[in-house]
DNA sequence: CATGAATGAGGCTTCATTCAT
DNA sequence: TATGAATGAAGCCTCATTCAT
């Protein structure tokens, strides 16, 4: 029980910071959530800075990792490999307590750069590596079409990143809602295909495609 | 509000804003940037919330209202009408002084609802018309394929507002460049056919495409 | 009058330090005996410790300096020229409004001791050098025998300093009284003459002597 | 409180009180030099207050005591005796652990009116009476001059105490020296003979004399 | 209109004190 | 008896806001 009582705090401080941003957000509000005194947090963390950079470094768990792996094992199509990352990332990202993490440190990059840097090498290049893997796998094999792999990886996972952020924000305040399956085949389906009908492609993905127009 | 002085301020207040948020910005802060005094602010603004609301408020530029229009009257093909969206949205937003709006509004929505919905209501759902009025224009005539047109909306303003965002933070930071000119390209590219290589495509597309690598 | 304001809350300051020490001494304190708000002390003053700093330093004021002139240009008998010493050195500390640094710069040293050091530099060691001139003067004459001069000229400091202290302490709870004056005829007395009666000195120093027993 | 454990935190906090001032000292500091955890200080003392009272108050020791006795049934010439008051008085305090007190208790004479006037009427008064008595013996044999005798008390004292001050403080910090012996040495020259070379005197003093200038 | 000195509420942080183990 | 994690009151400091000039 006493060994949680860390975890608990970075867990109800990247609620709180998420929520609220870092200068917003109260000491006080973070004991609150975590269920202790204002002072406690000063037994684990010596600073709100400090407390900051640990609830983001502490949450950038190591989801890549298997990831990479899979990816090179993969047998499959490179059309099916790419679905695989685009779904496999959103999982881990969505079932994780972290979706909060990117409106938060790109809302804070500017007071936390250090903070910004280590999300950057930790989550964001090595995601950009495996989508880049992936379409370069497509490519050399002939089934994808010559791409700027570097920022079609930037279309790629724009989306996932724009709905996480959309739901701690609008979301949150009810201005808009977001159906993340929808969302996630509606990237996937305009991922492979693109908008323009094209002869020969309907009969190909039947089996994975679910494009149909809005229910 | 015929002055510049107001302006000036607004213009300085969503800088110090888009930079640091609305909590850890000082309206001293804002002053300095604007050349004025502390207390000047006061003769324009009730509060800094009053400020922040406005310096959101007064920045979104009615620019969707000729885009609607020409929409409406577009005579080529949707496939072109798309690209002239996507162009058109992206520099106006990227010619304008409001690039980091999204980024603002995104970030403080949660201290500033009644901001992030006018936001909303004036600027997503405005933007978003405008794409799905192009799509549903191409579904219809058969150009394009059956789409989830709410979703792929998201899908094509996703990386867009991203390059926004990531300007005015890991770029600002100098973690990460960006090429705009590449990102919308890409963006275009994948919208338009995905990155599946689909046999009777490449003939029909050539005249457009510009669907290849990094030049 | 806004000129004043710095200097009313370093006299606010030095005053409260002085009653209970730099730590037991709440910034409102020194704020309500200056007359002004919390806020305001910061307005002048960087932090606590520069306000100490700024407290003892400023108030270090150029007392040595003309004494040091008139004890080069001093005509009388050495004998006179210690009494003088010891009258002006008592005269400028106890009429000015720093007979509290002594005792504040020495239960701080240890807190602050570049401020110890200061006082040491620019009072102490000057005013040594004073007492010291003063006493080789006269061995020099042979009005006065072959001393340690060093350890005597703190012998002569030492009453009048632990005067100031008194003043401050038992003096201010009203534990003991204290005559000054009684303190530095005693104090010349001593230093003239010491305890021991010879012969040929009671009639030499008649002129000068108040030494009774207490009234 | 015949344990030892009491009596090691009572040095402890003694040392850091003297040091740090009691504001300024954390009773974690006080723990750590003890060697115990800071629930254990209240297994002993009530509170800070308290331990600060303990402290000041065991501390003092009947070092007096046997000293008083020994001035009445002194045999010598009261200037040997004086001699005595002043060595015996110097080593029971520098031989002892509380050569901090004064220091400490004139420091927080404001905050702990209680604790100085217990030090005033157990150590001050006392010391005073000793010397005093001294001083009367010597006048009433008509081997001193008449003297204000309360106030050459004082002037013989002030050395001694401002030397343990001063070790505390200057010496302490290192920005002072001090050579104890000489200091002693020199106060009980001037205590008996003053500065003035007396014509007869040479002669009477020669046995005890070491009225010399330093080595 | 414009200034910037002054204010004081509010947040971060420290540390004396408590208490379950 | 001893510990040290937990608490929360209190103090330093910042900064939005006011106001006399």
């Amino acid at each position: 029980m006493p060994l949680e009582r860390p975890a608990d705090i970075l867990t109800a401080a990247l609620e709180a910071f998420v929520e609220n941003g870092f200068a917003a957000t109260r000491l006080e509000d973070i004991a609150a959530r975590a269920g202790v005194s204002k002072g406690t947090l000063y037994l684990y963390f010596e600073s709100k800075d400090a407390l900051f950079k640990a609830a983001v470094r502490e949450n950038i768990v190591p989801i890549v990792e298997r990831a990479e792996q899979r990816v090179d094992e993969f047998e499959g199509s490179s059309r099916d490999l790419l679905v695989e990352v685009v779904r496999g990332w959103w999982k881990a990202m969505h079932e994780s307590r972290i979706t909060g993490l990117p409106k938060l440190v790109l809302a804070e990059s500017s007071n936390f750069p250090e903070a910004a840097r280590f999300y950057f090498d930790e989550v964001v290049v090595r995601v950009r590596g495996l989508f880049a893997r992936a379409l370069r796998r497509g490519i050399e094999s002939g089934e994808f079409r010559e791409l700027d792999v570097d920022y079609t990886v930037r279309v790629a996972m724009a989306p996932i990143v724009m709905a996480l952020i959309w739901k701690h924000s609008m979301v949150k305040c009810q201005i808009d809602g977001l159906d993340f399956d929808r969302q996630l085949n509606a990237l996937i389906d305009i991922l492979l295909h693109g908008v323009v009908r094209e002869p020969a492609a309907e009969t190909k993905d039947a089996p994975h495609g679910k494009r149909r127009g809005q229910p």
